[in-house]
DNA sequence: CATGAAAGAATCTCTAT
DNA sequence: ATAGAGATTCTTTCATG
């Protein structure tokens, strides 16, 4: 994968800028370590620091690099518990939607979201200490909501857990 | 929720470092903006700016802070589209949870990847440019490897995304 | 028009009080 | 906690090909 078979044309986006293989890397690298100094990445990538700089500067300005965070253990968090819930709906009325996000975004266990096809109308990644924390979550929820239907499935293993988008398709 | 209603003990992990309510702050602002200056942090928390570096570089090093990343646009990067994978295991033998791991590492379309309770085995998160292209993803997959069943579920709107793990717990 | 060199500003890192 | 020195990095400007 992440090798489509088509050529590469330079990678225009919806935007109408062109992205290199340069700018590729640059993310590439970005993604993984935000604080290396630029002189270091312009050394790797193979330009002179201040051609390196602009194509960052550029790749933030036009919303590519959406951020630069800090990324938090889990377990010494004391959040070591991941559990995915699965909802339907009960009613696809337009108000029902926004006290969902609204609760959504109310709480800050909830870290994910996504509205999704097939039977399962959507799933949430929660994050909590313990069991525990867990159901009060999930009591908060259906206190302040109907829904369809909940399940919970809990993680218990994280095989794979990267912020970094392959960067093959840019 | 994050409020369990037990009163604050200083928030004592396994590593039996202490955290506090200025630990919790910090955190929250570092998940956030990374490359916020250290005096504005030290500013909003009401620290001088040594005593707050000095914190922030022992979050690090007890490695709470994981690591420092840029976060990049899904759609500017050319792979707006998340699907989910469950899957279910044909064999528990070791070498086929062996070759998944692999099978998983090697495809950086696959961005996050749990086992979890239930009756799906395992279920991950792909992202790709289109439909084309994840059908490139499944079936490098099944040629790799044996399943005895796979789903997928399209995610067609992402309510909330967030890398920031509530600091409430800690 | 993109590159490379270099100077000034800001920040980081650490020490001392 | 505060002050501050020295090193590093960032950001901009300018000359060059």
């Amino acid at each position: 994968m992440s090798q489509s078979g088509k050529p590469r044309r330079g990678g225009d986006r919806a935007e109408g800028h062109v992205f290199d293989g340069v700018d590729r890397r640059i993310l590439d690298i970005l993604q993984r370590e935000v604080d290396r100094p630029v002189t270091s990445i312009a050394e790797e990538v193979g330009l002179s620091p201040t051609p390196c700089w602009r194509r960052i500067k550029r790749l933030e300005e036009t919303g590519v690099i959406r951020a630069r965070v800090a990324l938090v253990d889990q377990r010494l968090a004391n959040v070591p518990m991941t559990v995915f819930i699965s909802v339907k709906v009960p009613s696809h009325a337009k108000t029902w939607l926004d006290d969902f996000r609204a609760l959504i975004e109310a709480i800050p266990e909830i870290t994910e979201a996504y509205r999704l096809t097939g039977d399962v109308d959507y799933i949430l990644k929660v994050v909590v200490p313990d069991i525990a924390a867990y159901d009060l979550v999930y009591k908060a929820m259906i206190e302040r909501m109907d829904f369809s239907q909940i399940s919970s499935s809990i993680s218990m293993e994280e095989l794979k857990f990267t912020t970094a988008l392959p960067v093959d398709h840019l």
